[in-house]
Order: C-alpha cells, then structure tokens, then sequence
DNA sequence: CAAATACTCAAGCGTCTGCTTGAGTGTATG
DNA sequence: CATACACTCAAGCAGACGCTTGAGTATTTG
C-alpha cells in the first residue's frame, strides 16, 4: 500500500524562502500582542475603550453607554485595568475609569476610521 | 425576608446622564464593529495580516512566517477572505494572498507602532 | 451603627473558537 | 493517467471566554 494519504502538509517554506526569513523575526517581534490585542478584540471591551476615550466615566455609565450590566462592565473594566490600558480613581462611592495611555487613542481612532470607510 | 440581596447593581445611570445620553448613540453606532475588531482580535490572525501588509504570501509561507501549520493558516485566511480582509489569486499550486483593502494598513501600522511604544 | 449604594470578586454556565485530523479538490508533472 | 503537491473543507475536541449570580467590600448617609 504505502499509500500517504496525509502527510505533514507542507513542512517547508515552499516559495521565496528570502521573505519568510525576513518576515519571521519581524513578526515574532510582535509577539507581546497577545495581551492588548486580545482585549481590542472583543466588541464589548472595544466599546468600553472607545467610550472611555471620549470621557471619563463611573461603572454604572459605561455599563449604561455599551449596554451590559454593571457587573458586566465591571468585569470588562477590571480585565482593562489588569492589562494596563485603563486606570481608575474613587471619587466618595463611584469608581471613575479612563484611558490609562494617550498612545492608545491613535489606535482607537484609525480603527473608527476604518469602520467608517 | 425582605432582605433584598441583590438587586440588579444599579439600573439608571448613575452619574451625568447627560454624558451617558451623548455617548450612547456614538458607541451603539460602533454595532458594526463585531467581525472587523473580532478578526483583529486573534494573536494569529492579526500577525497573518500583519505579515500580508508587508508582502503578498502563499499560505505556507504565511504558515512559516507566523509558525503554524498550513492548515491552520488556511483556516485563519480563508476567516479572513470571508470578512473581505483579505484577497487571494491562484498561481499553478499555489494561493496568494494579499491585503483586500488599503484601508487597512493604518490600523495595522498604529496598532504596531502603539506596540512598540 | 445600621442601611443603602456603587462596585468587586469567585464560581459556574453555555457558547464560541483555534487547531487538529483525515478526506477531498485543483493543478502540475513524469 | 498516475502521482505528487498546495491547499481547502468538515467534523470534532479541548480550552477559553463573556456574562450571570450571589456574596463580599468600601463608602456614604440617617
């Protein structure tokens, strides 16, 4: 028989090797994406940032602007926080979340912009 | 009993309802963003497009280049042809992919320069 | 100090999704 | 025409994830 019905699909580089060489480093480099753009990924999270990027705002607002519960927006913001890209200060009961980077604004902005085309 | 445990967090907008009402238009207006930011979302994927805006590749390449099989690049690519991210020619055996849009390149680039910040 | 409020936390659920696997398609080659 | 190759597809699985729920914390208020 010896019939190979499925090897390994394709184990090296087929084509122009020279790019693949010169594009791996490049692209692992961006390795570290991991983190911040999972957290772009979501569509609720997404809202949240782009609320956030217009104003300051308590939980119960960012609940109420994107549409989820408190505990949900409380959940998202937390993960936000955890991964840097928001921060907060209490203010008497209210816990009032913002961008914790400017450099992220940029990266909000070209993406509405791109939805937008 | 009337010990009311939990009730649902907080229903009205708690603080400037006037923010909330400001807001809330622009980011329900943002509905769209699901499949764009969702395949931007992914590790993998975002370092597929990532590598697509620097060269036109064929699937193992892209497979080489981000250091997964063939098969989950074609996976990833043919999501991202689906969404109109990307677009493909054959040639002989095998299929190029390139950027669908230009348009994508800015965010592309913002989201590596916020990385490399 | 007790009650109310705004929020956080941890556990759990249902669902989604990235990747594998094995088979199938289209193209080139001997 | 048979074989090899590059890729696609569909099914399936394991792990991840969004959101709920109910309890817990910090702060204000009567």
């Amino acid at each position: 028989m010896g019939k190979q019905t499925n090897p390994p699909v394709c184990e090296i580089e087929c084509v122009h090797a020279d790019k693949v060489d010169e594009l791996r480093p490049v692209v692992s480099a961006l390795g570290g994406v991991g983190e911040f753009v999972t957290n772009l990924a979501d569509d609720t999270r997404f809202k949240v940032l782009y609320a956030l990027s217009q104003s300051e705002l308590c939980v119960c607002d960012v609940a109420a602007v994107v549409g989820v519960t408190s505990a949900a927006a409380s959940y998202h913001l937390r993960l936000l926080y955890r991964t840097g890209l928001v921060d907060y200060r209490r203010d008497g009961r209210l816990v009032y979340y913002r961008l914790a980077d400017e450099a992220l604004r940029p990266v909000l902005e070209a993406i509405r912009t791109y939805l937008s085309r």
